[in-house]
DNA sequence: TGCCCGATTGTCT
DNA sequence: GACAATCGGGCAT
């Protein structure tokens, strides 16, 4: 609610970002620019209007499955994207408030843990709040979404 | 009811 | 690096 680039800035409640007010740990998906999606995760506490958007994934399984939905072959480009790792996983406005933690779509923690290093940048695609650097990445993966000239 | 623009992406220059 | 594609939400009228 604090942050001026969100759908909740304010406490501004819509029909649309209702999702974001709920408690954490539920899908928050959204539509733009009239063809992609948008798949967040929500993080506050409830009555709190707050959300954290999935900018990339590194494909593990279902590879073939993602391969057909994103029309392409390059590893590299099927899940660099927020629009894109929703056409690969098949994301749309009807997985919106989902429980991440039961339903089908959901969130792993994996059991082995794993050493990585994260950075973090200005974020991408918004033109309020365009100073904080709030999009973090782990530093060494090939798989992370489009970089922001700005560093 | 109308209008502007959006945490994008793929394609073309 | 620039731009079209495409449409619904949010706010002004």
């Amino acid at each position: 609610e604090d942050d001026e680039a969100s759908h909740a800035f304010g406490g501004r409640r819509t029909v649309r970002n209702e999702i974001m007010f709920h408690a954490g740990g539920l899908a928050y998906v959204y539509f733009i620019y009239g063809m992609y999606h948008c798949f967040n995760v929500t993080a506050g506490k409830r009555g709190k209007g707050e959300a954290v958007l999935i900018r990339a994934l590194e494909p593990i399984i279902g590879i073939e499955h993602i391969k057909e939905n994103r029309k392409t072959e390059n590893l590299r480009n099927l899940c660099s994207g927020p629009g894109k790792l929703c056409q690969a996983l098949c994301i749309t406005r009807k997985q919106n408030g989902l429980d991440l933690v039961h339903s089908p779509l959901r969130v792993l923690v994996p059991k082995k843990q794993v050493q990585i290093s994260i950075n973090s940048s200005t974020r991408i695609g918004i033109k309020k709040a365009s100073h904080l650097r709030w999009r973090f990445f782990d530093a060494n993966s090939e798989f992370v979404s489009r970089h922001d000239t700005r560093g």
